[in-house]
DNA sequence: TTGACATTCAAGTGATTACTTGAATAATGG
DNA sequence: CCATTATTCAAGTAATCACTTGAATGTCAA
């Protein structure tokens, strides 16, 4: 019995999780923007829309710096590369396992036809 | 304002969020398992550990097929690159922007040197 | 300085979620 | 058939989460 795991990349899933941070991580992608500039994007408050950003902020997927007085929102390719790292390393694996799987599968057919 | 987005991907965002469910489905990258071995990972009940694979199953992680009187639960890996497919295509849309912000600096640097 | 704008801080509320216990269903072995 | 084992169904509860309103902070422009 195992308490749990690491938590670092269930954050990173987790801030992905929901609607709206997924959509802002979305436009993101395509270029920086500004608090006020997410905000517009949905139905929800500007503090609500910060609140998300506090989120994706502690998972490393954004990061947020002054300039002048509005706050520009950057997307960080670290966060969003090691979670698909780790989601594309078990892919990978079980891809491998089938691939094995249907080599055992060829060979018993084989192996029944020669009788 | 839109009210949101696809919701098929933060499914599968929102299922990995969780540390049993993202220990869950690294064991399964191993191999299969039945609910009960997965259980006995946790120090949680067998029917805490059913409710977590309900919700990798509607996110088309996992799939259980009966087997005996026992359910040999199993990974799904398209789910899982199609997740990663999609984090990976945002990361490189950074990557490219930031190459060519490079350029560009490279190029004013060049400049400043020549003048 | 003052007033408007952009953002965060703080606290409260309703909905969702993770987990529990208890009962139902189904397959196996004596 | 009956007891046992594996799993799910159902309902309740406590914690977490998304969102709101209201107030504070900081920056710009007149």
């Amino acid at each position: 019995m195992i308490g749990s795991a690491p938590q670092v990349l269930t954050r990173t899933f987790a801030a992905l999780g929901d609607p709206v941070r997924f959509t802002v991580v979305q436009r993101l992608a395509e270029g920086d923007a500004t608090v006020g500039d997410l905000a517009a994007m949905f139905d929800i408050t500007v503090q609500g829309v910060s609140q998300h950003l506090d989120v994706l902020e502690r998972a490393g997927l954004v990061s947020r710096h002054k300039e002048g007085r509005t706050r520009r929102v950057s997307l960080e390719p670290a966060a969003l590369g090691e979670a698909a790292g780790w989601m594309e390393a078990r892919r990978r694996r079980l891809e491998e396992r089938y691939a094995r799987l249907d080599d055992v599968l060829a060979d018993m057919e084989r192996e029944g036809e020669g009788r």
